[in-house]
DNA sequence: AATTTAATGTGTAATTTATACACACTATCT
DNA sequence: AGATAGTGTGTATAAATTACACATTAAATT
C-alpha cells in the first residue's frame, strides 16, 4: 500500500529485557552485537519491525528467535523516542520485557545474523550496554518490581514444580530485601491461587518441601473482579 | 542524516487523550477532523511526530497546539502498532494522556489545518470515533483510574484552590463509586500534602468550605523514597 | 430578628490487614 | 544414633480501613 501521509525516514524497533532466576539470581538476557554500530559490544536483544506484523507480534517474533521460547508473557512497558537514540538515524523503540523459566540446558543460539552470542548476565553489576539500553533496562527492572507487587509474574520465572522456599528467594532477589518466611507464605497462601501437590522437593540432603504449582484458572476467577472494566 | 537501516515507509504519530473535569463530570478533549480519511468524524486529537523532535516532545507540543496549555504533566500510557490501524498505510501511534484544569473561558481553537474544532465531551456516552481511538480511549480511561489510587494526578483536573468537597466529587466521578466523606478526608489529610488556606470559598448560598492547596513540594519530599531508585 | 436551607466539618468503634518474632519437625548423611 | 540443614507452623501487637450520624455555619428567606 502506498502511503500518502507526510513522513519521513525512521525506523521502528522493538528491544526486549528478558528476566530470567537461576541459581537464586535475576538475570537478563544480552547479546553480543556482530554489526556496527556498536559492534562487539553488549546490548538487549532487540530488533526491527516488519512492515506486515503489528509491534506485539514482533515482539513476540523476537523474543521467540533469541530464545526458541513461546507463550510467554511479554508485555510493552515504554516507548523510547528520543531524536539521537541511534548513531545512524532516527530509531523510535518500544521496550518490552518478559519473564521466562531458564531452564538449565536450554540452548541461547540467537538465529540473527546480527548477535554473536546470547547469554543470561547477573541483573546486579550490568557492563556498559549499546545505545541508550541501560536506560531502557533499567526502566523495565523498575516497572517489573513494582509489578511484581500486584501481579503474578513471579510464577513465570520459577519451574512448573516449586517451593515456597524458592518463591520466596525470588521475592527477594528482585525486591532486593529479606522477607519474613512465616509472613510471606501466610499471604502467598491467603490468595488461594497456588495448588499444594502430592508430590515433595527430590535429591535434597534435608528434609524436602512441599512443592506448589500456580493455578492460572484459580487465579482469573478471583481476580476478574479487579481487572475488569 | 541518511538512514542506513533497512526499513519501510511509515508513520509515527502521537494522540493524546486529555482529561478534564467539569460540572462535576469528567471529560475528555475531541476534535472533528476537516481531512480524509474519517473526514467530519470525531477523534482524539493527534498529529505526526517530526523528524527532530522526541516522541515526549511532539506530545507537549501537539498538546500546546490545541490547547495553548504547557507544563502539564503529560504521560506515555501504551503504543499501538497494529498493521492495519490507519487506512492509508502503516502508521504507529504513542498513546499520551494528560489531565488538565478546564477554564472556564479557555478557548479551544485547533491551531492546525486537519481540525475543524476542539471541544470537551463527557466520558461517559461517548461516540464512535475515528481510526482505533475509542481503543486508544479506553485504555487511557483505565490507566488513568489505576494511577488515581497511587499517584496526586487528580489536582491536574482541579482548580489551583479547592475544597476537599470538589476532591471528593472528582474521584468519584472518576472511579464512578461513592466514597464515604470522613474517611475520604481523614486519608487524604492524612498525606500531609494538601495546604490548608486562610482563605473560604465565595459567592455560595451556604456555610463556605476551606480552601485548599496541594503543595507539590511537599508532595516531593513525602514521597521521595518510595518513587527512587 | 428568627427561621429555613444547604452544605461543611468532625470522632469513635469494629474489622481487616500487616508486622514481629522462635522453635519443633523431618529427611538425609555420617 | 546423632548431626545437619532446611521445612513448617501460631500468636500477639500495631496499623490501616471501614462503617456510621449529627452539630455547625453562612447565607437566604420570611
Amino acid at each position: 500500500m502506498e502511503l500518502k501521509l507526510p513522513h519521513f525516514d525512521s525506523v521502528f524497533s522493538i528491544d526486549c529485557v528478558i528476566f530470567g532466576f537461576e541459581a537464586g539470581e535475576l538475570k537478563v538476557l544480552l547479546i553480543e552485537r556482530n554489526e556496527d554500530p556498536f559492534k562487539d559490544w553488549l546490548a538487549l536483544p532487540g530488533y526491527i519491525v516488519g512492515q506486515d506484523e503489528s509491534v506485539d507480534h514482533a515482539a513476540e517474533r523476537i523474543l521467540y528467535e533469541l530464545t526458541g521460547l513461546r507463550d510467554v508473557s511479554i508485555r510493552q512497558f515504554h516507548t523510547f523516542g528520543e531524536v539521537n537514540r541511534h548513531p545512524q538515524g532516527r530509531v523510535i523503540t518500544v521496550g518490552y520485557f518478559a519473564l521466562i523459566r531458564i531452564n538449565g540446558q536450554k540452548e541461547l543460539e540467537p538465529v540473527t545474523h546480527f548477535a554473536r552470542k546470547a547469554f543470561w548476565h547477573p541483573v546486579n553489576e550490568l557492563p556498559t550496554l549499546a545505545f541508550d539500553h541501560t536506560e531502557i533496562f533499567k526502566r523495565a527492572y523498575k516497572k517489573m518490581r513494582t509489578k511484581l507487587n500486584y501481579e503474578p509474574i513471579a510464577f513465570d520465572l520459577l519451574p512448573e514444580k516449586f517451593t515456597l522456599t524458592q518463591l520466596q528467594l525470588l521475592y527477594e532477589a528482585v525486591l532486593n530485601k529479606k522477607l519474613d518466611k512465616r509472613n510471606f507464605r501466610k499471604k502467598m497462601l491467603s490468595y488461594g491461587f497456588l495448588k499444594e501437590l502430592a508430590e515433595k522437593q527430590k535429591g535434597v540432603s534435608y528434609r524436602a518441601a512441599k512443592l506448589y504449582k500456580f493455578d492460572r484458572r484459580k487465579y482469573a476467577k478471583i481476580f476478574q473482579n479487579e481487572l475488569g472494566s
